[in-house]
DNA sequence: CGACTGTCAATTGTCGACAATCGACAGTAT
DNA sequence: ATACTGTCGATTGTCGACAATTGACAGTCG
């Protein structure tokens, strides 16, 4: 995903830029709730900049599904109602079935040989209890799956979905508690795209997703993550 | 998609937004080409606005892959290189093979109709000649179908494929000569939906999607619309 | 002659100030 | 009391000016 190279480099981004990148991670990380209001004088001043740049993060934030900004009246971080989670994780699946339809019609051991990389490494993370790591892990494998796939509005697309994704795991912190089985329930997917079956890959990844996105979305309303105030 | 049911109405959205459609419509109509630059000083003056609410509207247009910004060089539209076209046209197949099943799956002859009123509104306008009028309910019709999939997410994303897909449609004036033949060939889709012959009609509108697709990014290279300066 | 360095114009990035708009609340007439 | 109207503070929207960065070109040294 990233590969710089060059060992000598210094970061030069625009302020709006960094901004988009302190933002988004307070939303995603769930430190700023949903529905939390973000007045543009206040946050500028707590970065320390001025409100032109912060308005052009907002804007790109906004169509990044993070924050909704109306005219007038301002930015919120984006509501999140159960029908949104089910949405995400509907459309997630359709995304993320398409990247392995793609990669399965590649046909190229190295793919398979760099998910099973990855699921090694999140079976190890699992075994020592790091759950962090774990849930990293994860988000790379399905990354990954996405880069392999070779397509690169895909995987623009994706980003977005993800990033709400990461969201929402981050406001429902832990449920399910085998974090070995959630390693492990990857193994069968990669066996199956190595054997180019097609048809028991996607069950198996739809099923995988599901399940996630089921079980979050029906606890949703009973603990909404509260909407709060900076 | 569009209701008011006010009668009184005056638009008040702040300048950006109303920058972002005149940019837009000029981006996907083909009025400004691929590679373009978007020099900020000329545009504002153009508007006879200033800079600021500008720089928002690009930051917006540049999520929607309408134009690039590179920190400090400036902003072109976004060049299309046939790979573009056929990532779009592959994920948009994703898109609406997805609405479709949801469409079936929700079994409504409502929706069969309010499809079919779209498709003899095409044909009617393809009978009198009128090419331009079946391009328009060719996109109703494809919109129609996201919007009666009742999945917001879906929506998002399709409008951003939706709309590079209409840029790329204008660049490439007039492929198909038989507009009749267009129009036709969204009825079978519309039966098997009524049949609930989710196979059949998945099939159908993968291959109505392709053909086009397929179409313009072969002769792409050919005669790429050559990009230009205003 | 070639490679490196310094300068410059063009363009984007950022800032602070001012204008426009909104929701809320107080005031008034019936 | 109630419905309407006017005013106000807070916040967003827009502007013009200034700072920072870039690529290109000219100049210099070996």
């Amino acid at each position: 995903m990233t590969q710089s190279g060059n060992p000598l480099h210094i970061e030069n981004k625009p302020l709006r830029e960094r901004v988009v990148d302190v933002l988004r991670e307070a939303i995603v990380s769930g430190e700023f709730k949903p529905g939390q209001p973000l007045v543009e004088m206040e946050i500028a001043a707590q970065l320390g900049i001025s409100r032109a740049p912060l308005r052009e993060a907002l804007q790109f934030l906004s169509h990044e599904g993070l924050v909704e900004v109306t005219p007038y009246r301002g930015t919120v971080v984006k509501p999140l109602t159960r029908i949104d989670i089910e949405e995400l994780y509907s459309l997630r699946s359709v995304l993320e079935t398409f990247a392995l339809q793609r990669v399965i019609a590649q046909n190229n051991p190295v793919n398979v040989s760099k998910l099973r990389q990855c699921y090694e490494d999140m079976l190890a993370a699992a075994q020592t209890g790091d759950r962090k790591q774990v849930n990293n892990i994860d988000r790379e494998f399905h990354n990954l799956l996405i880069e392999l796939s070779q397509h690169n509005l895909l995987a623009v697309t994706w980003s977005t979905v993800s990033l709400r994704v990461r969201q929402v795991m981050a406001l429902r912190n832990r449920i399910n508690p085998d974090i070995v089985q959630i390693a492990n329930n990857h193994l069968p997917i990669i066996d199956a795209i190595a054997q180019n079956d097609e048809g028991v890959a996607i069950t198996l990844l739809q099923k995988h997703i599901s399940s996630a996105g089921d079980l979050i979305a029906e606890l949703w309303d009973t603990s909404p993550a509260e909407d709060g105030k900076a």
